[in-house]
DNA sequence: AAAACTTAGCGTATTTTTTACGCTAAGTTT
DNA sequence: AAACTTAGCGTAAAAAATACGCTAAGTTTT
């Protein structure tokens, strides 16, 4: 049986959208016997590694337990180990009693995570949040936070990102308000069209959206393998 | 007397430019009595974190040992942390020996350095090597070196990091020839002076360079405190 | 003194990309 | 029929990128 690695652990922010906001999925802090405190407070997904384990493994393990999915897409943005960021002290008193380990310092490599928020299994300790007004979490959290949205601002420019996110069949519509949602900013839909329709892997589907008052949009699909192929040709991907 | 921590270490990239190529500063590996292997090959700078240090502080300290240099820029861009990653087994051999620490799982925080080549003030182990054929190095150190120049490629588009590589006092030639060796890129003078110039903080001197048997060249700093200013506008920066 | 070679700056043309928005037509629900 | 969206096309204007001609200046070398 593999050992936890007291010294270093993973933390995940995992990102959902959920049609017109970016969220971020937040865990309530287990509580302790005879601490009413414990109970409040948020905090990002997070696991000490195994000895003998990779340390995208270790994310994804905890990606798992907590969504139930395989195959979600995580990338290391950052390391977080200051020697003093595990405060305030009863945060750190909570940290000792609720993990059963000796904890001197924990360096904590931060992955960010993007999931199709509607296939996810959650418990009831589990909360999505919008992102743009995020709670005070514990330790050095909401930087974590910060940090993670920085980077999906700044890589889902150029790598097509957005798919991870959205529904497996979506319009474009859908796929607009995703890239206005994390961006902040508008755009215009005729030229997003333009500019998305070369891309060889969204591929359209037979069916068209259904119950809606107006006209129905065309469904789309992310060709996962087609977009392997040409993946080289994407470098003109710009948003 | 804070002591080494086992679990953690940084890695640094020093890359510096000698006017013409792009080099990183790699390190004789020390020997260890009575085995002749261990003089061989070539390693990163790198140490293991104290307790109660900042891990930039751990990266400031190695680059200070090494080159003597404060304030030098550094930038974290990955973790290295696969449990196999310390091999071969001579590798291994080496490593818990010449630290005198036993050693089971090492997790590497790599950094990325930049530095005045002719600032240094090396010793006699350390060599700066030309980054487009590195040699083979210990451990996941090629991997660390490949990514490191891929961040910087990235990064020297949209950041003015080149004047942490530039002397103190440069031409625009020598900025040209920079970016070219960065991004293995032709670049057009004409257009790349109508670029820069409106830089705010890329500052003419009084002098010119000498020695020359053509016009000399324009003498410019970098003006730090300008920088920070108008840091906003560059924005559009892009190369 | 001339040659050689670079620095410096300007202009212009062309191409490409981005931004903005008008217009027509189609297809659902209310 | 009204309302409202989807879809696509075109065009204009602005901005950015790319390419390169040209003139003049200023050193060292021959």
């Amino acid at each position: 049986m593999a050992t936890l690695n007291p010294h270093v652990s993973v933390d995940c922010v995992i990102f959902g959208f959920d049609s017109n906001k970016l969220k971020v999925l937040l865990i309530e802090r287990e509580k302790i016997a005879n601490n009413e405190l414990s109970g409040h407070k948020l905090k990002l997904p997070g696991n000490l590694i195994l000895d003998n384990e990779e340390l995208d493994d270790s994310a994804y393990r905890t990606l798992k337990e907590l969504t139930g999915l395989d195959n979600i897409f995580l990338k290391q943005f950052e390391v977080f180990g200051s020697p003093n960021r595990l405060s305030p002290i009863e945060d750190l008193i909570w940290l000792k009693t609720s993990s059963n380990i000796a904890v001197d310092r924990v360096v904590t490599i931060a992955y960010y995570s993007l999931i199709k928020l509607q296939d996810s299994n959650l418990t009831d300790k589990t909360i999505w949040h919008p992102v743009d007004n995020v709670p005070e979490l514990v330790f050095d959290h909401n930087t974590i936070v910060k940090k993670a949205l920085e980077a999906l601002q700044r890589e889902i420019r150029t790598e097509p990102l957005c798919f991870e996110l959205l529904p497996k069949k979506f319009t474009i519509r859908q796929m607009q308000n995703l890239y206005e949602a994390i961006l902040g900013e508008n755009l215009d839909n005729r030229n997003f069209r333009k500019k998305i329709m070369p891309l060889k892997f969204l591929i359209p589907l037979e069916e068209k959206e259904r119950g809606v008052s107006h006209k129905p949009a065309q469904l789309y699909k992310f060709d996962r393998k087609l977009y392997a192929r040409h993946r080289k040709e994407i470098s003109g991907f710009n948003l």
